[in-house]
RNA sequence: GGACCUGUGGAGCAGCCUGGAGUGCUCACCUCCCUGUCAAGGAGGAGGUCGCGGGUUCAAAUCCCGUCAGGUCCGCCA
């Protein structure tokens, strides 16, 4: 392909052999130098890729080329003028697409001179990440790293035409907007107009996109940034993007095809990976019960396992009390665990105790003497009834040489305790496939949580969320039970999106809102646009919004959002490349009716 | 707000536990040599506030306290 711009003929990267003889112009970066005196090698790389360049002492020409080449270094632009030719027998590079080929170069002009890089460009070696960030635009000419954005920028191609092929228009939405309470806390931008008022930039723009529905636009797609001011982690960025959809006249049924067409076509054309839908499902209360999360990580079985029946009259005292007090004990099998050490048992008690448990029990199951039942080796053992050992092995499935945990407490809080205890251990003891694509859907969440330190109860997803039809009936008498018309996306283990159908009656949001303990004054302060459109006529609607980040780092193979992301965020929400968030002078702050105050 | 890991010539590491001269390795950089390399090779050279501050000690990269920065996680966040 012959790359844009007239400065050169063909993409480094690009030749073959079917180029032989070609007269070519190239320019790029000298990725590396190998100076023989009489002859020397300069691998140029330009986006497509890199090519050796032979300068050879020779008559005229030739030796001035080679008096430069002598002379040029590491990341110095060059343009190059040569003949491709075929590499002369047993010097081809089969690690190199172009490794059949070399320039044979006529003129070498330096473009552009280079300080020696902070940090290696063509070694293999990883530099400290902050490094790396104060010099972004080095980085991201280190092959791998510039990879994934180029991963990235195939991914939101592909989305694009997905669901311009659906239908879906893209609509902006606006940066500068109103703070809404829920949620996470927003970054604020004050206004010099309204002075002393100020702008929130969006969390997402969940609210203008109910209001899309009700303009009649009836398909509404946006790969847009969001803002959250919490704390980073690494797959969490202060802004991201997110691809946001929403749509009227619809079900969730109808939206879990559009979505499945989407991944699996992203699947195919980025990573050529040939996916299978539809994906599977499960609930809510499936994915907390047997994978202690609502994110389950699919791609190996190995579940918690509800020990509440096998222990139903145990003498087992931290059993008996977690039961006695309404919760739950929950067991979990790792194969082959019998050959840890005591060392090993006690970090996994010490994982769970830095997860604030206050403990975790675990046993060994050992082959019975004399060829009888098998036994448990553990601190709990002696306090087991026989026929309990029983059930525990019958209900986990474990067998002799297994390891078996117990957790014990409050069923949420156990559940997700065990939840991260799978996960860990089956990673730290090679039971998680590296190589499978493990998509699930996880449905029906309830609806609102009780919130102990407020007293009320807390949307799971946000307010507007639609009620499933059988809650509506009993959403006042037994609010905890009730189900949302919600959906997650899971992938491996990490949520990639999530939505929901939208209440578009009034009586139902009003409802709800009461459910929230929100009154209709301030319902009417924090939401009255939203309210006010739902009102002119909303048609049934929902949507999703995917993590465009987080999907982009699966993809790309890529441990952290921040290597999908080319100007990205530390941990403490600096950016080493700008000095950002940096301080203003006074008299910009003045104009914004800002005073800074004394450091606390 | 909290827990843990890391910080040593330009880069990546070792040294720290058990205090004794800035000691070592790989790469990069500079000079010279070299006509088939591809992580080229050879000879020579330059380059250090051991993150920062304080303490203990005759003596601190090493032990202690604090702090800053980076990372992972909990809380927070959908």
């Amino acid at each position: 392909m012959k790359p844009f711009g007239s400065l050169r003929t063909h993409g480094a990267g690009t030749l073959r052999p079917s180029d032989d003889g070609t007269d070519v112009v190239l320019a790029g970066w000298v990725a590396r130098r190998r100076d023989h005196g009489g002859v020397a090698f300069l691998d140029l790389r330009d986006a497509s890729g890199s090519v050796q360049v032979v300068a050879d002492a020779g008559e005229g020409e030739a030796d001035e080329v080679l008096a430069a080449a002598h002379g040029v270094r590491s990341e110095w632009v060059v343009s190059v003028r040569g003949r491709v030719r075929t590499r002369p027998e047993g010097m081809a590079n089969p690690a190199l697409a172009t490794g059949e080929v070399e320039v044979a170069a006529s003129e070498l002009e330096v473009l552009s001179v280079a300080q020696t890089p902070p940090f290696p460009i063509e070694g293999r070696v990883e530099a400290d990440e902050h490094l790396r960030l104060a010099h972004r635009y080095l980085d991201l000419r280190r092959p791998g790293v510039g990879e994934a954005i180029r991963t990235r920028a195939r991914i939101t191609s592909v989305m694009r035409e997905v669901m311009e092929r659906n239908g879906f228009l893209d609509v902006e939405t606006p940066m500068l907007t109103r703070s809404t309470p829920e949620g996470a806390r927003d970054f604020l931008v004050p206004s010099r107009l309204q002075r002393g008022e100020f702008y929130a930039l969006p969390q997402s723009p969940q609210l203008f996109k109910q209001l899309l529905m009700v303009a009649g636009l009836e398909r509404y797609y946006q790969i847009v940034r969001c803002f959250r001011d919490e704390d980073l982690r690494a797959d969490r960025q202060p802004e991201f993007t997110q691809l946001d959809i929403e749509a009227s006249f619809i079900t969730a049924e109808d939206l879990y095809g559009l979505v499945e067409e989407l991944i699996v076509e992203l699947w195919s054309e980025v990573l050529d990976v040939e996916l299978s839908a539809p994906f599977a499902r499960m609930t809510y209360a499936e994915a907390m019960a047997r994978y202690g999360t609502d994110a389950p990580d699919c791609r190996f079985d190995l579940r918690l396992v509800d020990l509440g029946e096998v222990f139903r009259g145990t003498e087992v005292g931290i059993f008996r009390g977690a039961l006695d007090a309404g919760g739950s004990v929950v067991g979990w099998r790792l194969p082959g665990g019998g050959e840890l050490t005591r060392k090993q048992f006690d970090d996994w008690v010490e994982f769970a105790k830095r997860r604030g448990a206050k403990g975790l029990a675990w046993g060994v199951v050992e082959a019975g003497e004399g060829g009888g039942a098998p036994t448990l080796r553990s601190p709990l053992a002696k306090f087991m009834a026989d026929d309990e050992v029983t059930a525990l092995l019958a209900a986990t499935g474990a067998g002799v040489g297994d390891a078996l945990f117990f957790g014990a407490g409050p069923t949420r809080s156990t559940q997700q305790l065990m939840g991260a205890l799978r996960v860990a251990a089956a990673k730290a003891h090679g039971f998680v496939p590296e190589d499978r694509w493990a998509f699930t859907w996880v449905l029906e969440a309830p609806l609102v949580e009780w919130n102990d330190d407020e007293g009320r109860w807390d949307p799971v997803h946000h307010p507007f969320t639609s009620p499933t039809e059988d809650s509506l009936a009993t959403l006042e008498q037994a609010p905890g039970a009730a189900l949302a018309q919600a959906y997650d996306l899971v992938l491996n283990g990490t949520e990639l999106g999530g939505g929901s159908i939208r209440i578009h009656r009034r009586d139902v949001q009003e409802r709800v809102f009461a459910l929230l303990g929100i009154g209709e004054a301030e319902a009417r302060e924090k939401f009255g646009f939203l309210l006010d459109g739902l009102s002119y006529g909303a048609p049934p609607h929902g949507g999703i919004a995917f993590g465009l980040d987080r999907i982009a780092m699966l993809m790309a193979g890529a441990g952290s959002l921040r290597d999908v992301i080319a100007f990205p965020k530390t941990q403490s929400g600096q950016d080493p490349l700008t000095g950002a968030p940096a301080a203003v002078d006074d008299a910009q702050l003045r104009e914004v009716g800002l005073r800074r105050l004394p450091p606390s």
